[in-house]
DNA sequence: TCGAAAAGTGAGGATATCCTCACTTTGGAG
DNA sequence: CTCCAAAGTGAGGATATCCTCACTTTTCGA
């Protein structure tokens, strides 16, 4: 069986030289994507903004949904990791820190990786990949979760997860909506009611 | 200066025969444009499976993007329509009943138009439609929460209907995931989030 | 009945994007 | 220094979709 998946890279970089070139498409890749969408983006301006030609991107990405689920998985290896930081200290948290945090999580996120929310909510590459990473962010907020309420079921926990799921995208997309009047005066609204749920959660 | 924008109709349908294309056009393309999303979807693939003419469908919608704004719009009266009759008695409901309502609006409404959400919440048209229907619907909301809660400013109930829409979109969300495991826990869960909050804002 | 306007048709022109390929350049190991 | 694989290049083939247009068919009021 010839390993011939869409995530395969036709020619995995070796030299210093190619791994620069494989970040910088990525991330002239992340760009587009969140300036055009998936389908807007062409493969010769992710290129032209990488500072390559196209022949250099197809060397690393045999297709253009190649790029874009080798985008989402360092995308989701960064949320894995930067959620994992939640872990040791969050048990001391007080129902205000929890809700900041969460609310602020995907945020955050977004901010330093503009395209992550996009790609996985919304596009239509393959789906599959974005409910993936979807189920794994839960399980890993359930996991979050169940350590500060080890009383609850795993299923309640697993409930909670999604509802904290759903408000931190809102939250996100709050953050995100052009011209949004009374954005910071929302965001707190949100984290109130994000505060609200978690004291049923936890209380 | 010729009136000439994209939401324009080539030609008025103005004969009985013309009304129902347009509408079978029309509910072929949301058909379509969920399946396949906005830029999956082919203009003659909608026309096929409205059984008419690339031709025909060309007669009423001279543009793609013209087709996707009309079916947009008559969703967008339709949501305007069914949340207007949340008005007269829902000052009596108690919190729980808002709640499920609340959060089973979008969820009602979807399954009876199921393009609705991913057309107005995340599609590469003119993006600028999606966020006016949106935030039309938070005004709505806005006045919907206003009427329970008198004594609250208006910055108050802006912020949360910003909220309450969000979670509304959640629950869509979550009705939407395919194949998502313990979904009616979930949703009811998400009900109690929205109670949650409600008694804060109604309390 | 008749004719004009509405409705319908589908081949094909214009365009755009994905991706290939034959070739050149580069840089580091021996 | 030499040599070779990695890295780089961009014109153009293949394909696909949007939309036009010249034409036919249907409908309906006079």
């Amino acid at each position: 069986m010839p390993s011939q998946n869409s995530t395969d890279v036709r020619r995995k970089p070796q030299r210093q030289r190619g791994h620069e070139r494989v970040a910088a498409l990525l991330e002239a890749a992340g760009a587009c994507f969140v300036e055009k969408g998936y389908d807007g983006t062409t493969m010769t301006e992710v290129a032209a903004r990488a500072g390559a030609s196209i022949g250099s991107l197809y060397q690393f990405f045999p297709t253009k949904e190649a790029l874009a689920r080798a985008l989402m998985q360092q995308y989701a290896q960064a949320v894995y990791e930067e959620l994992g930081k939640f872990a040791e200290p969050s048990a001391h948290w007080s129902l205000e820190e929890w809700a900041e945090r969460l609310c602020g999580f995907l945020i955050h996120f977004r901010k330093r990786h503009p395209a992550f929310v996009p790609l996985v909510e919304s596009m239509p590459m393959p789906a599959a990949d974005g409910l993936h990473i979807r189920r794994r962010l839960r399980a890993e907020l359930q996991a979050l979760l169940a350590r500060r309420a080890p009383h609850r079921s795993d299923e309640q926990m697993y409930a909670a997860a999604v509802v904290v799921q759903q408000m931190m995208k809102g939250a996100a997309a709050i953050q995100a909506e052009p011209g949004m009047p009374g954005r910071q005066a929302a965001l707190l609204e949100m984290q109130n009611a994000m505060q609200a749920y978690l004291h049923g959660v936890f209380g």
